[in-house]
DNA sequence: CCGCGCTTTGCTACCGGTTGCAAAGCAATG
DNA sequence: CATTGCTTTGCAACCGGTAGCAAAGCGCGG
């Protein structure tokens, strides 16, 4: 229980017969050290189990090589492969990822100011639904840490956004639609403000109102849940006659694709796609197991967490991209 | 772009006209200040967006109230629920988590050496598979931040773990199986030294061995992968004429069973539970959906990140511990 | 008005590194 | 042998807080 207190540099400088400034040039690489004192000291700290402190390191380098991940969703399962691409893309440059969970307990807000106070890099917000927060961010010190919004578009100005291509992306999806013969679409949303920031929705409420002339029925789940969405198609099909229905359903994601399809198929004996075809956006593993067999759109993700990381790291401008993905025609439509 | 520095104590001290240690004082909750100067400070410190450097904090503290967690396994959805409890909890503490994502470029020893270079309070290994880095572990600086294992027991002396009780959970699964009449039930593993080190494997086929004389075959899916799952139980099937085959398939989590069902139902067409029944292990949402209707064992997540936290936080005794779960029966079986 | 005890405040020292400059070491040059 | 220029090393100061102690402030009884 009584733990050895870590060796410190003085500690090795000692031990290696050379002052603690000596030590840290050791350390630090590119610094100006003779070959020979550097081995001596390298030989010193690896017998006593030395490595630089980086929360000292820290405090006068003013950079801490931490990144705030914010996710307000853990309900959506295209997270998780979010969250293995973020933080291994982190720490290959030698940065971690704290993982800070925005809740009802905990907002946007106050995990920004919260991160500040850990003196974090940056900050990147995951796909989460800001609401009204754009306005409060003007309450932010003007000295907190440079916000990034990764996969949902910036309805902030100077907050940079890397996202998938919403035109490029719903055209393509549009397009396999109309060529597949669908006429009388139906789009189902997640929360408000996302829908807006994510443009999605109106991508494609915009080719069908043009093309077919008619008002696509807008199904709101409220949440990437996919228990909001069985429950928004349940609330849809319940209240529409057989003969009045869509015919096929865009899902602004995977996960509420595959809450429709569940309830599709077992709550209402539907056939997918011949009864109803279903659509989604993301590219989920989950989705293309069998069972669901999800037509979707898949993001870039590793080029967006690449760019991302390429902005904050300073190697590229700071500014709001777009990258195309790919659209994976399944068995759904 | 040019960053206002941001205030410091110093600053604050000087527009409240105090020193910089009764600023501390008003920002440290039970010191010893006068409530005027306490609001007085808290006033300027409001104005100048003043809010205590937590690295500078930690420095003469030495505790940051950073956690790491190590997770190995993002193709296992269960982790998103996991990380979603742990960061809820840990943030109810004012404790914040670094994610760190093992994989083939990082591995636990590395993960360990670096979060103990963050000065983080405690390493939390969430259900990783540590092959053999028991040994390597005695490897580390005798200094290194406190381990503890999530859901899955410790097979390392001294380092305490919190997981679902094995021998209960298994039990409960056994009378279930054995009272809906199945005789001949297979199991499904994961990766070898985790399914050592979670038990449920030997606590499976030891009832099944007494119980129906005869072995119980083990499909080794290698990695908690539910494609991983698909391959063994495709190749069990493709070498196990009819006659011969499971009645029941116990996997060592949802992820396996679900890649399973997938499996026996699109490609080889076998009615689940009537052909092949599967059972699964975790209790994961997406195991509830009607598409699997698996029947599961939850494990108690809220309450053993909280028994993990009463530890990390010293207000119960660090030691292992097993937990119960609850039995939920659905369909597959 | 003095002295006592309690509250409140200020101060020195320190946490473990890094920065930037000055001094020392050293070899080559004139 | 003194000078020059480059490399290497040491040092004072600092990053932004906190710990622990000593001094100051204050209310009150005598």
């Amino acid at each position: 229980m009584s733990k050895p207190s870590r060796a410190t540099a003085a500690d090795v400088a000692l031990a290696a017969g050379v002052s603690k400034w000596t030590v840290t040039r050791a350390f630090t690489p590119g610094a100006s050290i003779a070959e020979h004192s550097r081995e001596r000291v390298l030989q010193e700290a690896a017998k006593l189990g030395y490595r630089p402190n980086l929360l000292a390191r820290s405090l006068t380098t003013k950079t801490t090589n931490l990144v705030a991940i914010l996710v307000d969703d853990f309900a959506n399962s295209y997270k998780l492969p979010v969250l293995e691409v973020l933080t291994q893309a982190l720490q290959a440059e030698q940065m971690a990822a704290v993982l800070i969970n925005i809740n009802q307990h905990f907002d946007h807000l106050s995990a920004i100011l919260d991160a500040d106070q850990r003196q974090v890099d940056a900050v990147i917000l995951v796909g989460t639904d800001f609401k009204d927060e754009a306005l409060k961010l003007s309450t932010l010190p003007a000295s907190r840490p440079p916000l990034y919004v990764l996969a949902r578009e910036s309805t902030i100005a100077h907050i940079p956004a890397v996202s998938c291509d919403a035109s490029v992306s719903m055209a393509a999806i549009n397009q396999h639609l109309w060529a597949q013969g669908y006429r009388r679409p139906g789009f189902m949303s997640g929360p408000r403000s996302l829908s807006t920031a994510l443009g999605r929705k109106s991508h494609f409420t915009a080719f069908w109102q043009q093309q077919a002339g008619t008002p696509v029925p807008e199904l709101a789940a409220g949440s990437y849940d996919h228990r909001a969405a069985a429950q928004a198609l349940r609330t849809y099909l319940q209240q529409t006659p057989a003969a009045e229905r869509i015919d096929v359903l865009m899902c602004e994601n995977d996960a509420l694709a595959i809450g429709a399809i569940e309830t599709a198929r077992h709550e209402f004996g539907l056939r997918v796609p011949q009864d109803l075809a279903i659509a989604g956006y993301d590219g989920d593993e989950l989705a293309a197991s069998p069972s669901f067999n999800l037509t979707s759109y898949r993001q870039p993700l590793q080029e967006m967490v690449a760019a991302l990381i390429d902005m904050l790291k300073g190697r590229s401008e700071a500014r709001s991209i777009n990258l195309p993905g790919e659209l994976i025609i399944r068995g759904s439509t």
